[in-house]
DNA sequence: TAGTGGTCTAGACCACTCC
DNA sequence: GAGTGGTCTAGACCACTAA
């Protein structure tokens, strides 16, 4: 019952069960990986009928955000947008090598954020954020290189990191050390050619083309996380779409 | 109650209702633009209850093949997919003219299909198939420049058709002349530079960046109907996904 | 075997569109 | 007012998983 009781009620009741599951998500009540309760609980304790929960758990699935499992139960689904940036990317020149790239830190520093990043993240343009310089490899060749800026207040926790700890995945070190989880991510592509130092970190002649991915990461509730611009050889990128 | 006679028994039946109802779109009992029957029709026809309707129809709703509105009915989706090809790419500089882009044919020849094309149409390789080398517009701007393969069995009728009458959109000429719809399209996204041809048909520099777009146009049955491959300036190019 | 989600039913009332 | 899809209920049985 008190489930819906943050409702808004003039919404469907399987909308407001959706927003509700949403918030325990959010809050971290119900974390990445754990099972929600089964739809007849959420039935008895929302106050509605199991086919209403049905709804809005199908919602939720069709979202990304929850799993079903058969006869095992809900599950907060584990997002894991640190691997999907590669299904732009060949990698390994063909080979069906699903490794994860590496990544290297080449530097972090506080400076005034540039007024895109500010906008995407929310911040008055020029305030002071956290700017990561940083490489990903496929093996030995570079694959991409990102500049990924964050709001200074809730990320301080990694500007105590020493540089090789940072590991070949930030966004589980964001829900660690900073608590925030990234669920969703928009991104743009567009085509570019590479400047001299871009091209020397890639390996590439300046002059170049390519491949230029700026993302706006965002939690549960859509709130602005990171905004980062990677740009890599566009040689290596290919892309499939289903449209209709 | 015959809407379900051939479907396979072993599927659930809102399963068997989906691929009834597609079934009824392919054939044309039930074209583009028109209403199906009501949910409550099909019920009584395939001897289903409503709530069953209403779960194959959300599926095809989700499949972009059927669009319900409430209070009239449910129609049969009208596909567009001439227009989507340009959410690729930035028209007219930023502008926000939603303006159709002009197209010419530039050649059609029966050529001997290549592989790729062939493997994509299901045609053996080297068979002889319909070739069109079309030039997309925006205003006096060249936009895209492409290659497109038909099999010659089902495209008769466009052997006969003077260039100049091919107008701007080819899929509604399919429908009208062959009776093939698109339905779906895969499409792969990669980065090439232009060659002396490309660059002069597209007015940029040898060797400039161009994105290029590999098609397969399906029917609603998933049947490949055209395969094509469109390239196009990279400095236009623009897409923006939402990733989770 | 107990508990989970997956499918299905047969109703009810509401909101919207069109005549 | 008649007909449409939208929401919701309260059950039923099945398929799958885990202990």
């Amino acid at each position: 019952m008190s489930l819906l009781a943050a409702a808004d009620p003039r919404l469907a009741r399987y909308q407001q069960l959706r927003d509700a599951i949403v918030s325990k998500v959010v809050e971290g009540t119900w974390a990445a990986g754990d099972a929600i309760p089964t739809e007849a609980e959420l039935a008895r304790d929302a106050g509605v009928a199991v086919g209403t929960v049905r709804k809005a758990v199908d919602l939720l699935v069709a979202e990304g955000v929850l799993d079903r499992v058969q006869g095992r139960g809900t599950f907060v689904r584990r997002p894991s947008l640190d691997r999907s940036l590669f299904r732009f990317f060949r990698l390994s020149d063909g080979d069906d090598v699903r490794s994860l790239p590496r990544a290297r830190i080449l530097g972090r520093a506080r400076a005034s954020c540039p007024p895109q990043a500010a906008a995407a993240l929310g911040l008055r343009p020029g305030k002071p954020a956290i700017r990561l310089d940083r490489l990903r490899l496929d093996g030995e060749r570079p694959l991409l290189v990102e500049e990924i800026w964050l709001p200074s207040d809730r990320f301080a926790p990694l500007e105590a990191l020493a540089l090789h700890e940072f590991g070949d995945l930030l966004y589980p070190l964001y829900e660690r050390l900073c608590g925030e989880v990234v669920a969703v991510a928009d991104e743009t592509l567009t085509v570019d050619v590479a400047d001299a130092g871009q091209a020397r970190t890639l390996g590439l002649e300046p002059g170049a083309p390519v491949v230029v991915i700026e993302r706006v990461a965002r939690g549960y509730d859509r709130h602005p996380i990171e905004w980062r611009r990677s740009r890599g050889p566009a040689d290596r990128f290919r892309y499939r779409v289903e449209i209709r």
